[in-house]
DNA sequence: TATCCGAATTGGATCGTTCAAGATGGCGAG
DNA sequence: CTCGCCATCTTGAACGATCCAATTCGGATA
């Protein structure tokens, strides 16, 4: 509308310094009640805000957080980073942070963003997902110092740096407890090779609920990469078996999806459950394990954000519980 | 590593001025061939970026787009805006661009967040996604001469301000197109009730098909709102007809998965082709129209920077078209 | 009454860039 | 030879916030 409204504006208005002002924004107990009040006032009915940029300018701190939006690989459980994105901005937002993307082809480009957003935007601090063994990234950033948090443990070392992760050893376990409880003894598990931390978690998950049960799951698993023809087929290899499983836990939708596919061909009643809660889950009303994006979201910024504000160095990583999304699949 | 590197570090190091080299920057053209070598090569060897910050506060421009990401309302339609958003991001990045998300439960919030940002963080544009008719948001931008574009045409006004879009009647005229090429004379119609653009758009193609080929499309649709279950039990509705369709085409792939349940219970040559080409359509094998999403936000990116540059106040609005992704349903 | 103290406030400098205006030097026209 | 012009480059000021050091002021103490 009118004038653009600064600091020293409300400060007019407020019948006190700049200083003051900037006083009531950052250190608020220093000011007197009453003065406070004032310039409180003054802010409302001036509609005042601080520029981000002078403000950025003098302490070199930007209050913006970096996500990488991935180029959507699989389009499944490429849809899992929608919801965590939209959780990510909705608490930095109220933490009195934004949220920027970027993207970056392999992690060289990935690192060279990092400098371009780190030396031209000031950038506080970073949210990583999937990182790997030994991910380059990690060690650059905590060699410069900067601020991050991983959605997904760093397995190698789970003290590098802070992190949020979903326990889904915990999940696998729980739909196998599920399964067990429905009466099935003999209750296969698709996943992937080892050699993935989530994958092999997922696995652990699945093969510790038999055992705990008593039943050996040697036989009862396949080892493919993620998709779901590689579902379909390698269920259908499990089905061929002397003793087929009546059940089966997957370490992803797709292959979920696929096995289901193997499944109504030869024997409707074999029980399938997926892992990661999609769409294509919801649609297909295939029984999953869900992972509580929104709070995944939540607890990054929250570590984030004590970082940054100095409260501590290192806090406490979190690990998450998954649900199980009951459908018509199991 | 070690000092910060400013704009008088490279013009020291160049043995030019401060002034010179923000000309070579952003004016090079006046600036001597030799000289502009000379101080590309300092920048360069310094790895010298601008402060944005800096640049912001003097200029008033923050080279920052924003975008709205969304409660991810239904899970399957969610997942288009994940594919939006990358193409976005990465052509924002070629025109020197970042991206910012913001979120908003509703329009009243939504324009409080623009407030927000563009007085604390000099935003320079907005994408804004879904309008409706008479939208306030547009509205609100339009009035303080906000630079924005719309994924989505302003269904009252076809000028009102600059907009990509995907062809939606072409989309469903394609789909109806390649049913009757496959010899199908009674192709019906799942879609939403009159009064959303897209939807009256989308209706229409199928509907024009239809009489091109001079066939009587009356009693061959349904207007439903948008779900599997609603699509279901209106393609039930649908084949419980006279003369029921022998394939229908669909506003969503919720509609169409839907259908799709109806259809495999009643009658499986019944063919389905739904809309969006979402990962629930290419899990489930669904013949599914397919929007150029990556495309469209590149345009978007490109009428965005089109009027931020200057260029042109309002720059031609673009109508993409969409492709049809044959799978094992039609 | 003089002195001191600490809480509250003030003015000036600063961050790194761009804008506006001024300086320099070479060259051709009068 | 002088003037003006153009191209090129340089200098000082400004954007709006925060930091720092200095100052005010009411009240407690000697």
């Amino acid at each position: 509308m009118s004038e653009k409204v600064t600091i020293a504006t409300v400060a007019r208005h407020a019948r006190v310094s700049r200083q003051t002002v900037s006083n009531v924004l950052n250190t608020p107990h220093i000011v007197r009640e009453e003065t406070r009040q004032r310039v409180q006032e003054a802010i409302a009915t001036l509609g005042y805000r601080v520029s981000q940029a002078a403000r950025q300018m003098r302490t070199g701190r930007s209050r913006l957080l970096a996500v990488r939006i991935e180029p959507t690989r699989d389009g499944i459980n490429g849809s899992v980073l929608d919801r965590f994105l939209h959780g990510l901005t909705e608490t930095a937002e109220v933490a009195g942070y934004r949220v920027m993307l970027y993207t970056a082809d392999d992690t060289a480009r990935e690192i060279a963003a990092y400098e371009d957003l780190l030396s031209a935007y000031d950038l506080d601090g970073f949210v990583l997902t999937g990182t790997d063994h030994g991910d380059p990234r990690t060690a650059w950033l905590a060699e410069r110092e900067v601020a991050f948090v991983a959605f997904g443990r760093p397995w190698d070392d789970l003290t590098a740096h802070p992190w949020v992760d979903v326990d889904g050893a915990a999940g696998t376990a729980r739909a196998t407890a599920h399964l067990l409880a429905r009466g099935h003894r003999r209750i296969g598990f698709l996943g992937w090779p080892a050699g993935s931390g989530v994958g092999d978690d997922r696995r652990a998950g699945w093969r510790d609920a038999l055992r705990e049960a008593g039943i050996d799951p040697a036989g009862l698993d396949r080892a493919v990469e993620d998709g779901i023809a590689e579902g379909e087929w390698s269920m259908r290899d499990l089905l061929d078996a002397d003793e087929p499983p009546t059940a089966v836990v997957c370490a992803s939708d797709s292959l979920a999806l696929g096995a289901l596919q193997a499944v109504r061909a030869a024997d409707p009643a074999v029980a399938v459950i997926g892992f990661d809660d999609t769409p294509v889950a919801a649609a297909t009303g295939l029984t999953s394990v869900s992972q509580p994006l929104g709070e995944a979201a939540a607890r990054c910024v929250d570590l984030l954000t004590a970082v940054l504000d100095g409260d501590q160095q290192s806090p406490e990583p979190v690990l998450l519980q998954p649900s199980l999304v009951l459908r018509h699949t199991a």
